[in-house]
DNA sequence: TTTTTTAACGCAAACGTTTGCGGTGGCGTT
DNA sequence: AACGCCACCGCAAACGTTTGCGTTAAAAAA
């Protein structure tokens, strides 16, 4: 309504043409000092603020970033914004988010708005159901930057930062073996998502670095509250012969460990468990519960300073880059057992 | 890089003007049926797409949103955000999110962001630290619609949807009094925000309608995580007189929890315990926190739905509403004391 | 005094759309 | 033959900026 005063009106008012205001509000050399000051303190009375629109559309660079991901609701992915935010901001850069909800044509339309808005850049976690990756070819083609994080499609080239499933497997499993643990029972994912996969690979190779054999009964697959809960007979029953468990992320680690207590088996007495993850779910835990960190912020940061780079160094030749970030064990109570 | 391709690239090729290019696209009924395949098809053919940025200017509205939130780490506002981004994409609005990490000076500077993106409204939730409210009155002068969700400034006449902070400390104290405690403690939050002096109302209120005695030294300034560690000795010394408390957020309930039967005092049977807010946490906690469910999403969908009514009725006249939302009692483990 | 330089400013186009208005040609009506 | 009507299309302005270039007048050089 209230009509933002815009570089016309001024101008107008002062008798002078648009171009003048333009330049002396950017202290432009062509511009008298008097004028300059005439300018400069009537923009100020008056509050002018120029229109980004117009910016916008003029040098079409939006200094905005637009990011695509499955659910804010998730507490890693709402740590990766923080982390993309914080840089963000300090680089003077908008975001704006989209959530995919998992779905893939949600997906497909919001890769189409922020084409449609010229964002600078556009930063991207795939959602699970997405298999068809030409929404992201269309984004590629179209000349615009795109990094990948966490979640990234292995065909296409771009940048990515992704964390190492594998060695972050390995770590916890070692961890369990380090303070005693001879019969280790794994909790694992879908082995058709690459995570599932590549954390289930680092659980066995720490056991075969130590010569400890691999019994695949001892791999569940189990990667939910829910699954925990429909498993319990399962897990209850391997109980006696296990002394550690570690799964593959960590609400099923907390449920897992309250389907032990409840059943008389303490944690970590009987059995130490470790999760994946580190959400804040971990600290509240009881007991507290051992896991490797997924550093949601640094993986943030790196992402959009990739992207920014890449925005910004735009027309050099760019050899894509992938970061893999290593996750860090975080022990707490439930793996704090002494060796016997 | 790739130019997007322009109306007025097809006009060209076409041989046609950018006006009937524009209108062939629209079914405008001045253009022949004839006109109108060729362009369609076309524009078809090369994936033309309208510039957002040029629409924006030319129409002077931006279908985008802006939110400005405190912290979207904090579960209950992620899930605030889920409810928002239904609605809002449902109804065709882009969102931009800032958030301000309870910091004054980055709130401004987001409202001062969003106002020269010219977003069509904004929803926004005010961050710890906003005493002066110039910046708000900035918006609203500039006659932007501006709808707050959760912590809303009493000062200033606005539509805001909130939570009966008041009912539900009332309702969670009740609870304890009606399992049976006689000396409750309430660990609140600050007393120059609205929430933490609504809840401890509520908490007084609920003591007064039984006739039981209000008791200042039963109300400790602590609604922190850190903060429950750093009066973990008061709370400890009191916890030989009192058999229930109330605490202002669940993230204090459950430290404090922990912090109880670290020292040998069992929840809930030697003192009972609820909370507020009712993240996923609370089912996580040990024992399962009772809390008083804070609808998230709900919120952010009536709030989106008022800002979008104001949006599009704009110029008439308008009454402010304020949307009160009623949390509902979750009743768990950590108050399932029977009364003795 | 005349010419050249320079300081200071305005014109107009451009970014990609939309839209009021005016124009052209064809056809039917008297 | 003259007129009006209608279908169809283009011109140009506008949204708010920026910027290359041209213009003017005054100051410096000749």
């Amino acid at each position: 309504m209230a009509h933002q005063v815009t570089i016309k009106d001024i101008a107008k008012i002062l008798g002078i043409s648009p171009s003048t205001v333009s330049r002396a509000l950017k202290d432009h050399p062509d511009i008298s000092p008097k004028t300059k000051k005439m300018v400069q303190a009537f923009a100020e009375k008056v509050q002018y603020r120029p229109n980004a629109l117009a910016l916008n559309l003029r040098r079409s660079k939006t200094n905005t970033i637009g990011i695509i991901l499955p659910e804010i609701v998730h507490h890693f992915f709402s740590s990766v914004l923080a982390g993309i935010d914080k840089v963000a901001y300090a680089a003077g850069y908008n975001v704006m988010i989209c959530q995919s909800n998992e779905d893939f044509n949600r997906e497909v339309s919001d890769a189409q708005a922020l084409l449609d808005n010229r964002v600078d850049g556009i930063l991207m976690s795939l959602s699970k159901t997405t298999l068809d990756l030409d929404h992201i070819h269309n984004l590629i083609d179209h000349g615009i930057p795109v990094v990948f994080f966490d979640r990234a499609p292995a065909s296409i080239e771009a940048d990515k930062v992704i964390i190492d499933d594998f060695k972050g497997a390995k770590i916890a499993t070692h961890h369990l073996i380090s303070i005693g643990c001879k019969n280790i029972l794994h909790l694992a994912a879908p082995q058709h998502l690459t995570i599932g996969q590549r954390r289930k690979e680092g659980y066995q190779q720490a056991l075969n670095e130590v010569g400890m054999p691999f019994n695949p009964e001892y791999v569940i697959k189990c990667d939910t509250r829910d699954d925990v809960y429909a498993n319990a007979g399962k897990i209850l029953q391997l109980a006696n012969e296990i002394d550690g468990i570690f799964a593959v992320n960590d609400s099923t680690a907390i449920a897992a460990m309250q389907v032990l207590m409840k059943n008389g088996i303490k944690v970590p007495d009987h059995i130490s468990v470790i999760g994946f993850g580190d959400g804040p779910n971990a600290t509240i835990a009881y007991p507290p519960l051992s896991t490797v960190e997924q550093k949601g912020i640094e993986m943030g940061k790196e992402a959009i300073q990739l992207l920014i780079n890449q925005i910004e160094n735009e027309g050099e030749l760019h050899t894509f880059q992938t970061k893999t970030l290593t996750p860090v064990l975080r022990i707490r109570e439930s793996t704090s057992k002494t060796i016997d």
